[in-house]
DNA sequence: TCGCAGCATGGTT
DNA sequence: AAACCATGCTGCG
C-alpha cells in the first residue's frame, strides 16, 4: 500500500501543510500527520532528516568512541578507565562544556557504567552490535560480538526500525522507543545485583565508591552528556503531529525523556524523567562552564514532605545515578542546590520485601529552605565534570488540596517556568529544544502522564479526598462516553486514509468536546435530541447538528418556534421516551437527576430524617447486623436508608416473611407509608384532574395524565383517599389491607411506586428500580412542567407532583401521619431523585 | 511521652 | 503478578 510504501503522505497530504526537507538529501518530507512520523527525526540543531540519511548519519557520524568503547577487546578496568578519559576528552574537548555544546551520546551509555564502578556487565547490549548495519565494526573478541550483536539488534529492531506501523499499533510508540532506546544503549547496572551475582563480569570504570569520603568528592564523574540521543534515534512523535513546527526559539520546552544512559533493565519509569526547560538547565549550571545531566525528577509525596525528612528515591534512580551501596546505612552525599548551597543527605536504604527501598534523609531543611510541599517536584541533576550532585525544584502548577499557599509558578533557579499548564499546549509538544531532548509522548500523553504522575504520588489520603470532591466524580466517563463527547471540528471534512484495512478519518483541528445528546428515529427521520441545560426539556435537532457542551433551548437554531424554555417540549416526554434505548433515557435522566441534587438536598434530608424515625422513633436500636452494612455513596455513619440497615448482599440472615428484624419490621412499616401516601396522592391527583378537567373544559395541550393518573381513574381512586399514618406493625391485616399485591410475602425490593407497572417481584433489582422510578418521576414532572400548567392559577394542585419550589422545605419526619400532603407527596420523589444519584455516584 | 529509626503493609503501577 | 513505593506501625532511647 501507499503507507506502507512510504508514499502516505505524497498520495494523501499532497496538499497538506507540514512538509519540510531533509537536511542532508533535501527530499521533501511530509511531517505533518502522525502517520509521517517515522518517517523522519528531527535535528538536534533544527530541521529534519530523512531516515535513510539518519541512518547514514547513525554510523558515519556519531562518536566513534562509543564504537571503540563497545568493541575493546578486554574490558578490564585499567582499559576503560583509558577510554573514558579518552571519550570524555573526545566528546567534551579538553575540558568542561557548556552543556549545550556537549555532543553526544552513545558515550552516556557507556559513562553511566562508568558511574558505577562494580556494575555487572550487563547483556543487554550482548550480542547486540553485530547485526549493525555498518561494516566498519571494529573485529571484536567473541564473547563482545555476541553482547555487541543483540545490541544491534536492539538499536535496530527497537529504535532504528520503529515503523509507522509499529507506532500505529501502539499508541504509546514513543514511550517504547525511547525504552529500546534505554535498552539498547544501556548497560545495567544495580548495585543490588552484586550480590545477587557476584561473578558477573564487571564493567568498572570510575573510581569505585569504596569509602564515604570518596563518595561525595568523586560521585559523578559523568561523561554524559544532555544530548545523548544521536540524531537517528531522536525520534520524533508529537513533533511530527504538529506540522512540523520548527523548534527554533523555545527554550522553555519541558522535555521528558529517559536518560539513555538508564540501565537496559532498569529503565526509569516516565515519570522520573527528568522534564527540564532550556532555561532551567542553564541555570542549574549556573555560570559555569559546568555540562549538565539531567538525571530524575519525582514529585514529592506528602511523606517526602513531612517532617520525618525522608525522601524515598525511586529505586531505579537511586540505583542508577546514586552510589551503590551495600550496607542499609547507606553514605552521606553531597547535594548542591540551585543557589550553590550544599546539603548533605544520607543515602541509605531498607530492606523491603526482598528488595530495598532508597531514602534520602535529612531532606527537611532543604525543603524547607525550597518552600515545598507535596506536589511539588525535585529534580535532580548532575554537574560535569565535577559530578556534583544538583538538586533543584519545580512548584507544582496547582497546589494540592492541602496547600496554604498558591505560589506562583515558579521553579528553583528563578526562572519562571509554565508549569505543567504548558504540557497541555500542543504547540510545545512539536519542539525539540537545544539540549537535544525531544518531546516524544504521543499526542496528549504528555499532560496525562503529568496529571497522572500528580495523583499517583499525592497519596492514597489526598486521592481519596479528591474523589470525593464533586468535580472529580464528574470526570468519572468511561472512553466511550468520553468518545460519545467528541464531535469533528464543524466545516472541516476529513481525508479518510486506509490503513491496513482500517479507515481513519484525519481532521487538521481538534476535535471538539460536545453535548450528549440522543440519537433517534423519528418516522424514518434520523434526528437527535438534546436536553436543555435550564430546562431539561428534549429538543429535536437534526441528527448531524453538532450541540455543544452547554446547550440551551435558546440555542435551538434549528426550531426556531422552539429556542425558548417556555416553549414546550415537542413530543410529550413518554412518548420520547419510546423513541429512545431504554439506556440511553435512564442516562440522560440521572443527568438530570444530578442536576436537581443540589435543589433537593434539603428533601433529602427530610427523607432521611423521616427514615430515621422510622426506625428510631420508637426507641428501638439498631441490630447488630446493621453495624456491618453494605456503604454506599451519600450515606454517612448512622443513615438508615434501606440499603443502609442491611448487611452487605449475600450476607447476612435470610429474612422470611414471618421475619420481626429490625429491618424487616423497618421495611414492612415504610413500605405501608409510602403505599399509603402514594394512594393519597394518586387520589388526589384524580380529583385534581378532575377538577382541572372541569374548570379548563379542554384537554390539557400534552399529554399529561395517561399514565397512572388516567389508569386509576379506572375507578380505585374513591377508596384510596386515605390519610397516612404509620400503621402499627403488629398488624398484618392492615397491611394486605392496602392494595398491595402481597399476600402474605414481603419483598425487600419492592418498590411500591411501581406496582402498577411493574408485576410485583419481577426485578430484583432495588437500586435499578428506584432508578426507573427516579425516571418515571422525572418525566412526569417534564410533562407537568412543560405543559404549561404552572402558568395555571391552581398550580399549587400541580406542584405536588414534583413541581414543588426548590426552596420550599419538606418537613416529612415531622408531618408524617398528617395531613401536610406537600411534604409527604414530595419525598417519594425526592427519595428516587437521590437514588439516582448515588447510583451514579457509586457506578 | 515524644520522636525517631527501622520495618511492615497494602495500594498502585 | 510482581515490583515499587507511600505511609503506617512499633519498639526503643
Amino acid at each position: 500500500s501507499a503507507f506502507e510504501e512510504g508514499r502516505f503522505c505524497e498520495i494523501f497530504h499532497k496538499n497538506a501543510s507540514g512538509w519540510r526537507c531533509c537536511e542532508s538529501c533535501g527530499k521533501r518530507i511530509h511531517c505533518g500527520c502522525i502517520v509521517s512520523i517515522h518517517a523522519f527525526t528531527l535535528l538536534d540543531p533544527g530541521g529534519i532528516e530523512c531516515i535513510p540519511c539518519a541512518r547514514k548519519s547513525v554510523f558515519l557520524t556519531s562518536n566513534p568512541t562509543w564504537a571503540n568503547s563497545l568493541f575493546f577487546p578486554t574490558p578490564t578496568a585499567e582499559r576503560l578507565k583509558e577510554l573514558s578519559v579518552k571519550n570524555w576528552n573526545q566528546l567534551a574537548g579538553s575540558g568542561p562544556v557548556p552543556w549545550r555544546q556537549a555532543p553526544s551520546l552513545f558515550s552516556s551509555s557507556i559513562t553511566s557504567s562508568e558511574l558505577h564502578p562494580r556494575v555487572p556487565y550487563e547483556v543487554d547490549i550482548s550480542s547486540a552490535l553485530t547485526k549493525l548495519s555498518c561494516a566498519e565494526r571494529i573485529p571484536v573478541s567473541s564473547l563482545e560480538q555476541r553482547k555487541i550483536e543483540d545490541l544491534s539488534e536492539r538499536l535496530h529492531n527497537g529504535c532504528l526500525k520503529l515503523g509507522a506501523r509499529e507506532i500505529l499499533e501502539n499508541g504509546t510508540a514513543g514511550k517504547n522507543c525511547e525504552e529500546h532506546i534505554s535498552s539498547c544503549l544501556s548497560m545495567s547496572q544495580q548495585s543490588s545485583s552484586l550480590k545477587e551475582d557476584p561473578s558477573t563480569p564487571q564493567f568498572g570504570l570510575t573510581v569505585p565508591y569504596t569509602t564515604t569520603n570518596e563518595t561525595n568528592d568523586q560521585f559523578g564523574v559523568s561523561r554524559s552528556n544532555l544530548r545523548p540521543t544521536p540524531p537517528s534515534l531522536s525520534k520524533q512523535f508529537i513533533g511530527n503531529l504538529q506540522n512540523g513546527v520548527d523548534s527554533s526559539g523555545d527554550t522553555q520546552i519541558r522535555n521528558a525523556r529517559p536518560r539513555a544512559d538508564a540501565r537496559g533493565r532498569n529503565q526509569l519509569l516516565p515519570r522520573y524523567w527528568p522534564r527540564f526547560t532550556d532555561q532551567e538547565l542553564q541555570q542549574i549550571s549556573g555560570d559555569s562552564n559546568s555540562v549538565i545531566t539531567p538525571l530524575f525528577e519525582k514529585m514529592l509525596s506528602a511523606s517526602d514532605a513531612g517532617r520525618i525528612g525522608r525522601l524515598v528515591l525511586p529505586k531505579k534512580c537511586a540505583e542508577a545515578y546514586f552510589p551503590p551501596i551495600s550496607q542499609p546505612e547507606g553514605l552521606p552525599l553531597k547535594v548542591q542546590d540551585a543557589k550553590g548551597k550544599e546539603w548533605i543527605f544520607q543515602f541509605r536504604f531498607w530492606p523491603n520485601n526482598n528488595s530495598r527501598m532508597y531514602v534520602l534523609e535529612g531532606v527537611t531543611p532543604c525543603i524547607q529552605s525550597m518552600q515545598l510541599q507535596a506536589g511539588d517536584i525535585v529534580t535532580f541533576s548532575r554537574l560535569e565534570p565535577e559530578g556534583k550532585l544538583v538538586m533543584g525544584f519545580r512548584k507544582a502548577s496547582v497546589a494540592p488540596p492541602s496547600d496554604q499557599e498558591n505560589e506562583t509558578n515558579k521553579n528553583c533557579n528563578g526562572v519562571s517556568a509554565r508549569g505543567d499548564a504548558e504540557l497541555a499546549d500542543p504547540s510545545s509538544w512539536s519542539k525539540v529544544d537545544k539540549s537535544g531532548y525531544i518531546a516524544k509522548e504521543v499526542l496528549g500523553a504528555k499532560a496525562l502522564i503529568s496529571r497522572k504522575r500528580k495523583s499517583s504520588t499525592l497519596g492514597s489520603k489526598s486521592k481519596r479526598l479528591r474523589i470525593e470532591n464533586e468535580d472529580m466524580m464528574e470526570l468519572k466517563l468511561t472512553w466511550e462516553e468520553a468518545q460519545g463527547l467528541l464531535r469533528p471540528p464543524s466545516n472541516h471534512v476529513p481525508s479518510v486514509v486506509v490503513i491496513e484495512g482500517f479507515e481513519f478519518e484525519e481532521y487538521e483541528d481538534a476535535p471538539v468536546l460536545g453535548k450528549p445528546t440522543i440519537f433517534a428515529t423519528n418516522n424514518g427521520e434520523k434526528v437527535q435530541w438534546a436536553q436543555c441545560e435550564n430546562c431539561f426539556k428534549l429538543r429535536k435537532l437534526p441528527a448531524d447538528a453538532l450541540v455543544p457542551s452547554k446547550w440551551t433551548c435558546s440555542d435551538n437554531s434549528w426550531d426556531p418556534q422552539r429556542s425558548s424554555c417556555s416553549v414546550s417540549q415537542e413530543l410529550p416526554s413518554e412518548e420520547l421516551e419510546d423513541l429512545l434505548p431504554p439506556s440511553v433515557s435512564v442516562a440522560s435522566k440521572k443527568m438530570k437527576a444530578a442536576k436537581q441534587d443540589m435543589e433537593n438536598v434539603e428533601a433529602l434530608e427530610g427523607l432521611d430524617t423521616l427514615a430515621n424515625l422510622a426506625i428510631l422513633g420508637e426507641g428501638d436500636s439498631l441490630p447488630a447486623s446493621a453495624q456491618a452494612t453494605t456503604k454506599h455513596p451519600r450515606h454517612r455513619p448512622g443513615c438508615s436508608c434501606i440499603v443502609c440497615i442491611q448487611p452487605p448482599s449475600g450476607k447476612g440472615p435470610k429474612h422470611k416473611p414471618s421475619c420481626t428484624c429490625n429491618v424487616c419490621l423497618t421495611v414492612k412499616r415504610r413500605f405501608r407509608t409510602l403505599m399509603m401516601r402514594r394512594e393519597k396522592k394518586q387520589s388526589e391527583k384524580e380529583a385534581e384532574t378532575t377538577r382541572k378537567k372541569q374548570q379548563q373544559q379542554q384537554p390539557l395541550p400534552e399529554k399529561l395524565h395517561d399514565d397512572t393518573v388516567v389508569n386509576n381513574d379506572a375507578g380505585n381512586s374513591p377508596k384510596r383517599n386515605v390519610d397516612v399514618h404509620e400503621i402499627s406493625d403488629d398488624d398484618p391485616s392492615k397491611m394486605k389491607s392496602s392494595t398491595s399485591p402481597f399476600k402474605g410475602q414481603i419483598d425487600l425490593n419492592i418498590q411500591p411506586e411501581r406496582e402498577e407497572e411493574l408485576s410485583p417481584g419481577s426485578d430484583s433489582g432495588g437500586m435499578m428500580k428506584l432508578l426507573q422510578d427516579a425516571t418515571e418521576r422525572y418525566l412526569r414532572q417534564q410533562r407537568l412542567s412543560s405543559s404549561g400548567c404552572s402558568e395555571n392559577p391552581s398550580g399549587n394542585v400541580l406542584r405536588r407532583d414534583g413541581g414543588q419550589a426548590a426552596g420550599e422545605k419538606p418537613s416529612n419526619a415531622v408531618n408524617l401521619g398528617s395531613n401536610n400532603h406537600d411534604a409527604d407527596e414530595d419525598s417519594p420523589a425526592t427519595l428516587t431523585v437521590k437514588a439516582s444519584v448515588s447510583t451514579t455516584a457509586a457506578g
